[in-house]
DNA sequence: CCGTTTCCGTTGGCTCCACCAACGTTGGCG
DNA sequence: CGCCAACGTTGGTGGAGCCAACGGAAACGG
């Protein structure tokens, strides 16, 4: 048993980018599993938790927030809505619009969300120390603000 | 014009899942673009850059080697066989496996999309120091080895 | 030697996430 | 008023990561 070890090639493993969406894969795995426990994915999340910070909102306001797109943001608030966690009414102010609103269902399961989504972070960043997850976390940040503009 | 910031939940730019699997967004996106004005796609440049590293290759290693699940690998193979860049030929010392050889032209698109990825990766950092781009990638290639094992 | 187990390639299917185009409705503005 | 922009909705695309099942082929164990 040689072991044979099958290294992934250099090309791919020297690059940031690599390493970035190779990762993200592991965290999406484990966000992932902790939502599907209770029976939700990382959109309805995300809209869980924008109506939480920000209060009612329309779809279109949601979907810029959570960087989702308008079609998606319906999907996943039909969803929602089926399961009485947000309430989808007609804004009478502006008759194109929905105001979405979290329901207390909805908030009990975004509670439940963010406590299956402390545990895959603390999977994820595992073997890092505080300073480094720290030094992460700045990194990460910076290079997304950069993005979100350009 | 008060911009009406609509920024994103808290909840969310905390997390490093979330900052790692939306710069993934990035990354990947900036990639993709690359990779899709040399007519190819990821799984492409893995199998290039796994052949062009380690030789002859059955599809089996090339799926472990590239993190590919083996019905990933047929597809990949088919289309890159397709365009003359890979040759598939039955292993005639084990008549299981299929023997996938780097081609001339293969080897030229590799260097294309090497190229292209430079670029991608360029802007992906964009306004990182070196400093800083080595120690996003030291901690990127901790995590990831630390997944790859559990 | 034969049966079981393992490996390999292949087919077909699934989910999540990110997008895009088009349409009808509605508001806002020149 | 007429035009344009915004909104919700429908329907569709594509990449990437998976899984189940199959038949053929090799390896292994009794």
């Amino acid at each position: 048993m040689v072991a044979d070890v099958e290294k992934t090639p250099a090309r791919l493993t020297a690059k940031p980018s690599w390493l970035l969406t190779q990762l993200a894969v592991h965290a999406h795995r484990l966000a992932s599993d902790g939502f599907g426990q209770v029976g939700a994915r990382g959109y309805h999340y995300r809209i869980l938790a924008a109506l939480e910070e920000f209060g009612v909102a329309s779809q279109a306001e949601l979907g810029r927030r959570c960087n989702m797109d308008r079609s998606d943001v319906v999907a996943a608030i039909n969803e929602l809505a089926g399961q009485g966690l947000v309430e989808r009414t007609p804004d009478p102010e502006d008759r194109r619009r929905n105001l979405v609103t979290l329901t207390a269902a909805g908030d009990r399961q975004l509670r439940r969300l963010d406590r299956a989504l402390d545990e895959a972070q603390e999977e994820l960043l595992g073997p890092l120390a505080a300073e480094d997850r720290q030094a992460l976390t700045r990194l990460l940040t910076q290079l997304l603000a950069h993005h979100q503009r350009g």
